[in-house]
DNA sequence: ATGAAAGCGCTAACAA
DNA sequence: TTGTTAGCGCTTTCAT
């Protein structure tokens, strides 16, 4: 592999003349130029990053630090993510921590300065004393705990008491919400918008009808639909925390023989492609995933250099109205 | 941020042995090596990956490079690559190409020697004169053109030949396929199985009944189901050459009142996690994806360091009946 | 406008 | 066993 070195002795020039012209620095002798110009095209020159980047005190490379990458939300959201860095010359390293304590604490202790210039964190079980990094950093979401650390996401509140409104408004009134978890902020504001819904409607809150999920994925959402349709009485509508629940849960409830959405309206959340092609499709609350990937590593951009600085940003969100709450 | 030179004035020592305690190297006097600990631990020291990888000459990066994220199939791939990555201490960096040539070409050009130690491809458009890498690398899945790179993934033209004998085996007699494609290797491959069967079983080969797919997403598998259904004599089974494919197949035939598995018996390739819980859940054959993985980072470690040299490896591949062939 | 040389943090010869 | 030192490839003063 050529070096600049080499560069510059095929085009009888010093390194710092090459690397002038590598970088698009100031003047260069138009002689010169050429000539440097055909050694870098004659030997194949590459920068070595590393080295370029050891120089610079720079890695070129942001974390995204996720659940895990099966999970579609996440897979979607780490496709903008690459995008999106793309345009700041930043390469993506992302880290699973399958949302346990200790994979995210491992994730975070191997986010040394060195490896990346900044890190996107979607955690879910970290507590407050882990954030202490040492790279710049925005969290994806909510979380439980308060931190001085940038957010970018949508109101999840909002979000939530939009959907169990639009559900309200097809007359169902046993409605039912999977996904509640001690731990996740998330799931805590999504729950908050789901009372308030109910309240603002004069329906009561009846607890045997929140049911918790430990994973959101499709067969927690199914394990929580069959224990509701065990009820003495079943809802008549549910409120899924993501579209994983709810594609478990019409699952399951197709299982039962329970039909979607006469005898039970279905709405999801993440607004996965998945669920555009379900059968029945699924009503879902979706976040703009792109300016949600968009933000957050704008976001970084402007913080690495410039120091810490919290930031809050919210993103939009829509309904998508479908099959599982309006038959076609 | 401490660098090793600080730990060694800490220690009162010099680099060396600190670089060697580190590095889990010979022999520390135990008393050097508990005050190196003590003032690696007092200082909080993380090594330089740039610096130390600049010095040794590798990276410590792999790229994965994939169509996109937003394919079940290769966030399901991707995240079983980086955790077997982990294993070598190496991190993945992931490239999108979207499936298209530049994309591919871009992404390849990137992958100097200074930014990645090896490479895992999932090409579907490059040109044979296009694997001129830099790099060790390994291709997943088959390739339209033959390179000597070395090759991990499964037998697609016994897989595809057990899915269609599985179809045959249900009594069916007019079986489609849905994502012929000129340029995708496996699609070749897949079709050749398809042909075999057929022909095994007397059956005839049927033009009209194979449909091409320009991409391998859910829209297009229900586009191409559409023209099946409006065929003079439509199908009774239909074999995808992927999930996704079928997924928007079962959709289509779910909006013309076409029953499945009754009406029409539908199995697809790759056995997504999506397709165990769609209604009705999808016969789908199931490559060993955790193998895939594992197989092609062992096969890229051994191969960095000690040169290039083609090595094919096949992994093992299932059939899963689900309700889409047989109902419950 | 260009060259010489220092140095980013680390590892590995070579000495001691 | 430990210290000294060169150098990985690059950028960047500081001269010229």
């Amino acid at each position: 592999m050529a070096t600049l070195k080499d560069v510059a002795r095929l085009a009888g020039v010093s390194v710092k003349t090459v690397s002038n012209v590598v970088n698009g620095y100031s003047f260069v002798k138009p002689d010169n130029r050429r000539r440097v110009e055909e050694a870098l095209e004659a030997t194949g020159y590459r920068p070595n990053l590393g080295a370029r980047n050891l120089r610079r005190g720079r890695t070129g490379f942001i974390a995204l630090v996720l659940p895990e990458l099966s999970i579609p939300y996440f897979a979607e959201l780490a496709g903008l993510v690459i995008a999106a860095a793309q345009e700041h010359e930043w390469n993506v390293l992302i880290e699973q921590t399958f949302g346990t304590l200790s994979g995210e604490r491992s994730a975070l202790a191997s986010l040394g300065p060195h490896l990346v210039d900044a890190a996107i964190l979607s955690p879910e079980a970290l507590e407050v004393e882990d954030f202490q990094l040492s790279v710049p950093a925005v969290i994806l979401g909510e979380h439980a705990v308060d931190v001085p650390i940038s957010r970018v996401g949508i109101d999840n509140v909002a979000a939530s008491k939009a959907a169990v409104r639009h559900l309200i408004s097809l007359g169902r009134t046993r409605i039912a919400a999977i996904g509640a978890h001690p731990q996740r902020g998330t799931a805590a504001l999504r729950l908050e918008g789901y009372r308030a819904a109910l309240a603002e409607a004069d329906l009561p809150f009846v607890p045997s009808l929140v049911v918790p999920a430990l994973n959101y994925h499709r067969a927690d959402g199914a394990a929580a639909m069959k224990a509701l349709l065990d009820l003495r009485e079943p809802p008549d509508a549910v409120f899924c925390f993501n579209d994983l629940l709810a594609i478990g849960a019409m699952r399951a409830a197709a299982e039962r023989f329970v039909r979607v959405p006469s005898d039970l309206a279905v709405v999801g959340f993440d607004n996965n492609e998945e669920s555009v092609y379900s059968s029945p499709s699924l009503t879902s609350i979706a976040p703009d995933k792109a300016a949600i990937a968009r933000r957050a590593v704008d976001l970084l951009h402007r913080q690495v250099g410039s120091g810490p600085g919290r930031e809050d940003v919210e993103t939009p969100f829509s309904l998508q109205v479908r099959e599982s709450t309006v038959a076609r």
